[in-house]
DNA sequence: TCAGAGACTGACCGATCGGTCAGATCAGTG
DNA sequence: CACTGATCTGACCGATCGGTCAGTCTCTGA
């Protein structure tokens, strides 16, 4: 049973992404990721240091773009262009990371407040202030994070649709149901 | 430590409802809510059968409306109709019941695998189909199923504001937002 | 007075969790 | 040949989980 190959590495960031996917991060044990991988608990604990490692290494990219989304609406100069750049750069991200964004599906709760993704919390709050025009009204809020939740819990499920069709179809009801920013 | 009042099942009913809201199903231990309580785990288990049942029992009368609104749009005459009963009574249920959609937070794709909600997935894929307008449109489906998840993902975050309110800004967003059914 | 029912407790169970550890295997290097 | 470092294993750890069980306490009605 021995693996003379070191890519396993990966092997178990594949597995992992799978198992999330499936059972979400509580609902998978080490045990089980090493299962599909095909090697001893052991040994996926000889290649990430604990579970949560595991989640941060799969993470990374998509936490990575997020943030500079972040920086790039805080330089925009107004309200209905910070409102324009969050919205279709929050959907490029869900789009181009939907099969990560699926790994947290109902557990961003409890996940956010993990230090790996201590800065995600603030970072989303910003994005449903741009969302919803810097707009104090309760409406616009509700609308904000009706539909940031509703993407980010649902993009995950459209596996099938081609990235084109599924962002332009995302765009579209964010361009139809956002309030326009009060100036 | 003996508890002479009878009243400990909606004691405990409450105190999980607490937790569950907190820290959602999976993370809320028997222990924890016999502490909240302020009994014994072995107390719990006798006024309910096991964890399940809590959550059933708290459940229940959601999912009681949930089913008669199923039945009310299965009995509308058109796409156009039903979308409209189904977006209006989704709305309500939403509000009115936003408590306990909140017990369920993250915890959707498995709760819903459960024997006791084993209705609650076919009645929102009907859900869904009625928003979407009885449309095949990949568009129409993804706008009802962001929109459906969104809400019910955070229905419960806006406890301070009044339900008629929220049932307004939840109402219009989805006239905005829902595609017309083709006719 | 006392039997019995309802309410409740503490101790315990097997299973599973994330994580540790000593040691085995093996390829490469001098 | 000896040695080293990377890779990996099986056995094990303490903690926690949901759930069981025998027995205790209190109250009530005959």
């Amino acid at each position: 049973m021995a693996r003379t190959t070191p890519q396993t590495h990966g092997e178990i960031l594949a597995a992992a992404a799978r198992r999330f996917a499936a059972t979400g991060y509580r609902g998978t044990s080490l045990q089980d990721i090493a299962t599909e991988v095909g090697c001893s608990k052991a040994a996926v604990l000889y290649h990430f240091a604990n579970k949560e490692a595991i989640l941060t290494a799969l993470m990374a990219p998509a936490i990575e773009v997020l943030r500079s989304l972040d920086d790039r609406i805080s330089a925009q100069p107004g309200p209905a262009a910070a409102q324009r750049v969050a919205a279709e750069g929050f959907v490029d991200l869900a789009v181009r990371f939907r099969s990560e964004i699926a790994l947290l599906r109902g557990e961003f709760p409890e996940l956010l407040q993990q230090p790996v993704f201590a800065h995600i919390q603030q970072i989303s709050e910003r994005l449903i202030d741009a969302l919803a025009g810097q707009s104090a009204r309760a409406s616009a809020r509700i609308t904000a994070l009706v539909l940031l939740a509703g993407i980010a819990e649902t993009c995950g499920e459209f596996a099938d649709v081609p990235d084109q069709e599924l962002g332009d179809a995302l765009l579209a009801l964010l361009r139809r149901a956002l309030e326009p920013p009060v100036h």
